[in-house]
RNA sequence: GGUAGGUUACUCAAGUGGCCAACGAGGGCAGACUGUAAAUCUGCUGACUAACGUCUUCGAUGGUUCGAAUCCAUCACCUACCA
């Protein structure tokens, strides 16, 4: 199976400018190709994953990827997908994200691979020095308004209400201008996106075409779906992040974990790189089985050691199987120390559990488990709440000295699966 | 610049003087059933309080009134049409 086989098995192709010309480039030798990755945050999510997986997957078939950050396509804000407009970022965000991405970026690339080595970059290396009235003679006199209208991104804010700014509206030039300078400098002949960009590379590929006359291709992957079609990666807590202080490794185990039934056949060919007949196997044993979750737990297993490694995919099962492996009985103080700071851990007075001791409400809020006291209360009224995973009745209920796991912590559990420790100090 | 309409909790959206912490829907959280899944059913969804209840909220500020999300004035922002 050669590499455009395997993306489109894995379900990773959703549209190519010209697939047939590409597959007959890919078969004449390497090339290098790139995805781009705007700073809007300090930390990528998994979200993000799907690019970064898709450059490796062509590294590892000999090709040479390129990932960019978007330090000048941050500066703009991309419309594609957005609603309305978005609020700038201010330089000195812009560079903090900047230098958080790129070290993310770089972990799911080879650097030191023997031939084809990835390259990272950054668009405001190329961007910023170049002058407006440049810029609009080189760059804006190859684009025709009607098609830069006509692109879904633009047609769909100037239907809406919120109208668009020139500002977003100039972000394909920006994206086309990578591109070119890419194809110019590095022999870039690709570029990949999620398919909200197959507007942004087609505008790449054109200006390349008016330029030079070069061949040049786009690529672009589905967008990420969970079962009800809502967007992916998000979390009670928000998104599923790649730095670890923002998502625990595991917390982000479990969000795979937690994958729908649904879904865990196209995760796992998308987000791993588990060879064909071991997804089939996956999946049939699923199948025969499916309240063993095997397929979500390797699937799990894959994406945790990719993104933190095996260590810390290793601590993340350990913890998971403490807390789901059913009662606490049995468990000594060395396997929970294996839990302490992998769910949300805090520090609390060991004062406080003096004689009357203290609210389970207030620790609850304490921990972060519950937003205020008031809905403590009804979360413990409603049956929710767990102290050393035995259901706590009554919302009076205070934790003394005696509740101490290891006369050390207290494991608080809010519904099925979201868990915090308290320690004494 | 003119005219008209709008601004309600996470989102959409009722409410046009007291019965409003504010209908309803979506979302979210929790419970039951399960498999740490989906679907379904149920409860909760401003803060404080053990509770009676108290407090803060309906773009902002000021006013009318015993009493305002609801009436008046000014300001801000948004939308549409006109210029």
């Amino acid at each position: 199976m050669n590499l455009i086989e395997d993306l489109q098995w894995r379900g990773l192709l959703a549209d190519c400018t010209d697939l047939d010309a590409l597959a007959k480039r890919l078969s004449e030798g390497p090339l290098a190709l790139y995805c781009g990755f705007d700073p809007t945050g300090d930390s990528l999510h998994v979200g993000h994953l799907m690019g970064q997986l898709t450059l490796r997957r062509f590294q590892q078939a000999g090709h040479h990827p390129i990932a960019l950050a978007g330090g000048a396509t941050g500066m703009v804000g991309d419309p594609s997908g957005k609603s309305a407009e978005r609020n700038l970022l201010t330089r000195e965000q812009l560079a903090h994200n900047v230098a958080c991405i790129k070290t993310q970026l770089a972990r799911l690339l080879d650097f030191d691979r023997a031939g084809n080595p990835a390259r990272l970059v950054d668009n405001a290396d190329w961007t910023a020095p170049v002058s407006l009235l440049d810029f609009l003679r080189d760059i804006g006199k190859h684009f025709s308004l009607n098609v830069m209208l006509a692109k879904d991104s633009v047609k769909s804010r100037l239907a809406g209400d919120a109208g668009i700014s020139f500002t977003e509206f100039s972000y394909q030039l920006l994206q086309a201008n990578d591109f070119l300078h890419l194809r110019e400098t590095r022999t870039c002949e690709l570029q990949i996106g999620g398919s909200d960009q197959w507007g942004n590379i087609t505008a790449g590929t054109d200006l390349i075409r008016k330029k030079l006359g070069a061949p040049a291709w786009g690529w672009t992957f589905p967008l990420i779906t969970k079962a009800d079609g809502s967007k992916f990666g998000k979390t009670e807590g928000g998104s599923v992040w790649l730095d670890p202080k923002k998502t625990s490794p595991y917390r982000f185990y479990q969000f795979f974990v937690n994958t729908e039934d649904a879904k865990v056949s196209e995760y796992l060919r998308k987000f791993t790189f588990l060879s064909r007949p071991v997804i089939e196997e996956l999946e049939a044993r699923h199948a025969a089985n499916p309240g063993a979750r095997e397929a979500h737990k390797a699937l799990a297993r894959e994406v945790t050691a990719l993104v933190h490694g095996a260590d810390a995919l290793a601590a993340a099962v350990k913890a998971s199987e403490i807390l789901f492996g059913g009662s606490l009985d049995g468990v000594t103080e060395e396997i929970f120390h294996d839990v302490v700071g992998e769910v949300p851990t805090k520090d609390f007075e060991s004062a406080k559990l003096a004689v009357p001791g203290a609210s389970i409400l207030d620790l609850l809020v304490h921990a972060g488990l519950c937003p205020s006291r008031g809905q403590a209360k009804k979360d413990v009224e409603g049956g929710g709440i767990y102290l050393n995973n035995v259901r706590v009745a009554e919302a009076a209920r205070a934790a003394t000295e005696s509740d101490l796991l290891f006369k050390k912590h207290l494991l608080l559990r809010k519904g099925k699966r979201t868990y915090a420790v308290l320690s004494v100090r």
